[in-house]
RNA sequence: GGCGGUGUAGCUCAGGUGGUCAGAGCAAGCGGCUCAUAUCCGCUGUGUCAGGGGUUCGAGUCCCUUCACCGCCA
């Protein structure tokens, strides 16, 4: 898109929420940015590639106090999960910015000073519905029975002084932005919806609020915290020190900003009108990619689809799943997510054309040429033809990364892995070898080396671990870099064959990954009289259970004769248990085991009971989406801040129970010695939400 | 209700300004090779290009209209 006539690049994700748990979504936009940033830095780019967490708000507080934490700490606490989850998937940001630290609020609070001298910040009122659950107003109309449309709770009627950022003065001179930069809004169906939203005119926002102290204080004006967006928003210039400094003068104004279509409108309309109101260029780009559904359905906490990132990467690594996801979602459009989907894109491109190609061309070398990377000598026809496939596939790929579509250059680079092998198979090596033709059988071998090493250098950017490891095994010593001149791969060099790069996929270990991230993938035909419809019905139980704290579930407010596990999962559970005990006594069938859904989990937080002797409350991330609260009688053995942090083993899908008032939702598993129970904990950093089997 | 988008082979999708545009990949079938991870290569599609109408010598490609789904706004 932007010519590369300058040394910075500045990508960034949007700062998540830090009172949530990494989930695939974010980890989509996440793993994009990594993408674009490591291209861009194979380029000779100087990369800044921002995320960083979002961590202030009335919620952030209430969650806070309810795990008994002083909101600094709560965040400090909910930070880790996402910075490891980052590096589980071989992100690499340059930096990573909370919105807590001081060099943020700083900052904010200068560009907050420096619009309201223009008189663009003023102070008013502000009256409407507040919904806590929301923390957002509502129109009366938005309301549904005087209740809040979200959390069906009642909306309070609130009036209260809020200083007001004047956006209905900026209409104009964002119509003229956009019309100056017809590509700042990606894909640009994006856009033209941006430029209809402001044409229907823009009404002052509200960037205060008095009612909370959770967050960074309105210059001049103790009694106010900034509201959300402005405060948010400013972490993209106060991650590079300001307008002073000189990251600023670097990588201002960001190439781009990757954002989650529900956001778009924060930051094609708020974002370009502050810095427009501060004197500040804005950002060239800003792309709103689309939502991940899973199985066709969306994601969601309620519906316990959400899939764990760290752990699919786990089940099929790292590499694999950045590829399918930046090749098989268009990127700005709506994706789905499937295993069978990404086991497919396994085995078609990463084992079979990429793996494969890899794997007999190094065989080739090893069994034709002594095992080294043999003299380019004279390249034929085929040779040259093969060449010319590599630069046209290195100039079109790049083209489409700069354009942010990572699919379309996938696309590109596995139609060279074609010519490769269309390549080999034409030279046939093995028969230049048997006619004593070395000088063109070490041509033939060189030119398929020298090709994987090009699809190796583009891949490097989606599939930093794998392409690395292929660069290896060829025997490429170089310091990686977008190809450009063929011919760069150096001969007398050892190849390696080693294990197939990607190993197929096949219909067992399928089966047997689809049972580690407990799906239904893989109809599972020796499944004997146990019908699907009853895993799913655990784990809706599980999903009730786990929506709870933040959410109060529909379901039991709907139907207070059901319990929170949902009636017919905990029903058929009981019952089958029963009937197992009766067949042969003190033996289970194994998918009774199977049900039983052991994950690792990690502790987030811990406190005692209150009067209770035994009674320890946990908050733990067991890979639900969100932490979840259980109580375990462990107080004999464990001080609460000895378990901070551990990597226990929980039952997921047990029953809800109240104890001492707290609802626990599963249990942990501990062996009692001496009367005190010890916890059974993980040694290995065995991402949260992985089964136990 | 307003605006916009999408609807093309079993599946996922390409198809500026109308005339090799009826395609690719996957799946399936057949054949070949044997260096290779049951891999690779080649061949195989009678698809109403959502339905209807229109403009044109000629329309997935432009216009109108109907239907389905989706997005933004109200």
């Amino acid at each position: 898109m932007d010519s590369a006539n300058r040394p910075g690049y500045y990508v960034t994700t949007p700062i998540y929420y830090v009172n949530d748990v990494p989930h695939l979504g974010t980890a989509y936009t996440t793993i994009a940015a990594d993408v674009f940033a490591r291209f861009q830095r194979l380029r000779g780019r100087q990369v800044h590639f921002l995320t960083g967490l979002d961590e202030h708000g009335q919620k952030i507080a209430e969650a806070a106090e309810a795990a008994g934490l002083e909101p600094k700490a709560f965040v400090d606490r909910m930070a880790a999960p996402f910075r490891e989850a980052w590096a589980a998937l071989d992100a690499t940001p340059d930096d990573f910015i909370r919105t807590t630290e001081d060099r943020h609020q700083r900052v904010v609070q200068g560009l907050w000073s420096r619009i309201a001298t223009t008189g663009d910040i003023y102070k008013g009122m502000y009256e409407d519905w507040y919904c806590t659950g929301c923390e957002a107003y509502y129109t009366e109309k938005d309301l549904i029975g005087g209740k809040c449309p979200v959390h069906e709770r009642p909306a309070t009627k609130m009036r209260t002084e809020s200083y007001f950022f004047r956006l209905s003065a900026y209409q104009e001179r964002l119509l003229q932005f956009y019309a100056a930069h017809p590509d700042f809004v990606l894909p640009a169906s994006r856009m033209n919806e941006v430029v209809r939203f402001v044409e229907s005119g823009l009404r002052d926002l509200s960037i205060s609020r008095a009612n909370f102290r959770w967050g960074i204080p309105v210059p001049g004006d103790d009694d106010h915290v900034m509201y959300v967006w402005f405060d948010a928003l400013a972490n993209y210039v106060s991650a590079l020190g300001g307008e002073d400094a000189a990251d600023y003068r670097t990588f201002w104004p960001a190439d781009v900003h990757l954002v989650g279509k529900d956001i778009l409108r924060f930051h094609a309309v708020y974002w370009p009108a502050f810095l427009i109101a501060a004197g500040l260029p804005a950002p060239r780009h800003v792309f709103a990619h689309g939502w991940l559904t899973i199985n066709g359905q969306k994601m969601s906490k309620s519906l316990r689809n959400v899939v764990e990132p760290r752990r699919l990467a786990g089940c099929y690594g790292v590499d694999a799943v950045r590829y399918y996801l930046m090749r098989d979602v268009n990127f700005g459009l709506d994706g789905d997510f499937s295993h069978a989907a990404l086991v497919g894109r396994i085995n078609a491109d990463l084992a079979n054309d990429l793996g494969n190609l890899l794997n007999r061309t190094i065989a080739l070398v090893e069994k034709l040429a002594g095992g080294v990377v043999p003299p380019a000598g004279e390249p034929g026809e085929r040779e040259r033809a093969l060449r010319e496939a590599a630069e046209r596939t290195a100039k079109l790929a790049a083209e489409e990364l700069d354009a942010f579509r990572p699919h379309r250059a996938l696309e590109a680079i596995w139609a060279l892995c074609g010519e490769g092998n269309r390549f080999v198979d034409a030279a046939a090596p093995w028969a230049l070898a048997k006619a004593g033709k070395t000088a063109e059988l070490h041509a033939v071998l060189y030119a398929a080396l020298e090709a994987l090493r090009w699809i190796a250098l583009m891949t490097l950017p989606v599939m930093p671990g794998k392409a690395r490891v292929a660069l290896s095994r060829i025997g490429d010593v170089e310091p990686p870099a977008w190809p450009a001149a063929w011919g760069g791969l150096r001969s007398g060099v050892k190849v390696v064959r080693g294990d197939p790069l990607f190993p197929r996929i096949d219909a067992d270990r399928e089966k047997e990954l689809a049972l580690m991230l407990g799906i239904d993938a893989g109809a599972p035909e020796t499944a004997v009289g146990q019908p699907r419809a009853e895993a799913r019905g655990s784990d809706s139980g599980t999903a009730a259970g786990v929506a709870g704290p933040a959410e109060p579930s529909v379901a039991p407010a709907q139907e207070p004769n059901r319990t929170l596990l949902g009636g017919t999962a905990a029903e058929s559970l009981r019952g089958q248990g029963a009937a197992a005990t009766q067949r042969v006594e003190g033996l289970v069938p194994y998918d009774h085991f199977a049900k039983l859904e052991l994950r690792i989990a990690r502790v987030l937080a811990a406190e005692k009971v209150p009067k209770a002797d035994k009674l320890i409350r946990l908050s733990i991330d067991a890979g639900d989406g969100e932490p979840r609260t259980i109580v375990a009688g462990i107080a004999a053995r464990y001080q609460p801040e000895q378990l901070v942090g551990k990597r226990i083993v929980v039952l997921a899908n047990l029953e809800p129970r109240k104890l001492r008032g707290i609802e626990s939702r599963g249990m942990l598993l501990a062996a009692t010695h001496d009367g005190k129970p010890c916890v059974l904990t993980v040694e290995d950093e065995i991402p949260p939400g992985t089964r136990v089997s």
